[in-house]
DNA sequence: TTGACGTTGATACTCGGTCTCATTTGGCGG
DNA sequence: CCGCCAAATGAGACCGAGTATCAACGTCAA
């Protein structure tokens, strides 16, 4: 674990508020670094309950507004898990991407929209709508916990 | 309106029920006529409604139980509309498919999977996930909403 | 310094959904 | 037809996520 990627992470969000002109407030700084240090996916509780363990306290409110702005800014996105619950995670801002989450870790990756774009447009014109918007999840195991349970349960079982 | 249609629809949803071993009691029916007659996605809320102003009196518990039940059976299916918010939409059970949604009137049809498996493969490879599910959503205007706003707006806007 | 405005926290509230529990009902064997 | 049991139901408490309100506070510019 290199702390510098999460610092970089950190900084990444707090320059996106800085841009679209909100205030790098103490709170929102506080956010940022929580959001960063998350490997995955997580829930405003989440956050809440790690401020809290850091001893750090701040508002439910306010961490849920924190969410919202980084959410238009498209630094997190809210996604829906299988089970039916609403979790965040960090992306990149900068280009229309899907995600792909690992169901036991919840560990999430962007993933580009490649040759989706085609087939939504087909879709479209084959039902006759017109398409705004579309939303791709893709849940599985990553790689890690692959092998991880490989360890645990080698050869696996039938 | 041809009525048949959703009386068929209703028939296909009751025999559903008695299929997977429910009882097809005059509460799952009811719930299943409302579901039927329902153009689009709608909410538990909305049923309770619409019963109200039957004058049929439900539990707000039952309906959710049976929303629950017709869930598992893949008669309908919850949605998440870009808003955030969750909808239910009456759905084919026999085969994996996703929704397109008219964003103006709520309408939903199934739509065939169809190269998405493909695609969905091709990711899972390239990131070494081994891909469990997939959700695709797609929101836009269907051709009656289009072809009433032309109506409305003749020409478009600029 | 003053005032405007953005930010915050506490708290109340809403909404969708679940849980509990006592009662009712449906279906079935006798 | 009776009686029984499991399934189904309704009322209402409860819950978790998120929003609204409002008063207090911070920041910045004039």
């Amino acid at each position: 674990m290199r702390p510098s990627i999460n610092v970089n992470q950190t900084e990444r969000i707090v320059r996106a508020l800085e841009r679209a002109g909100y205030q790098a407030t103490p709170n929102r700084r506080l956010v940022a670094r929580l959001v960063a240090a998350t490997g995955g996916h997580f829930t405003a509780a989440d956050l809440l309950e790690r401020g809290r363990r850091e001893r750090v306290k701040i508002g439910r409110a306010t961490v849920f507004r924190a969410l919202e702005v980084l959410t238009a800014l498209r630094v997190v996105e809210r996604l829906e898990l299988p089970s039916g619950s609403h979790a965040y995670v960090v992306c990149d801002p900068d280009e229309h991407h899907h995600h792909l989450v690992c169901s036991n870790c919840g560990r999430s990756e962007d993933v580009a929209d490649g040759e989706l774009a085609r087939l939504v447009d087909e879709v479209g014109r084959r039902h006759g709508y017109r398409i705004e918007t579309h939303r791709l999840e893709l849940f599985g195991i990553c790689p890690l916990c692959a092998a991880a349970t490989e360890v645990t349960d080698p050869g696996g079982r039938a």
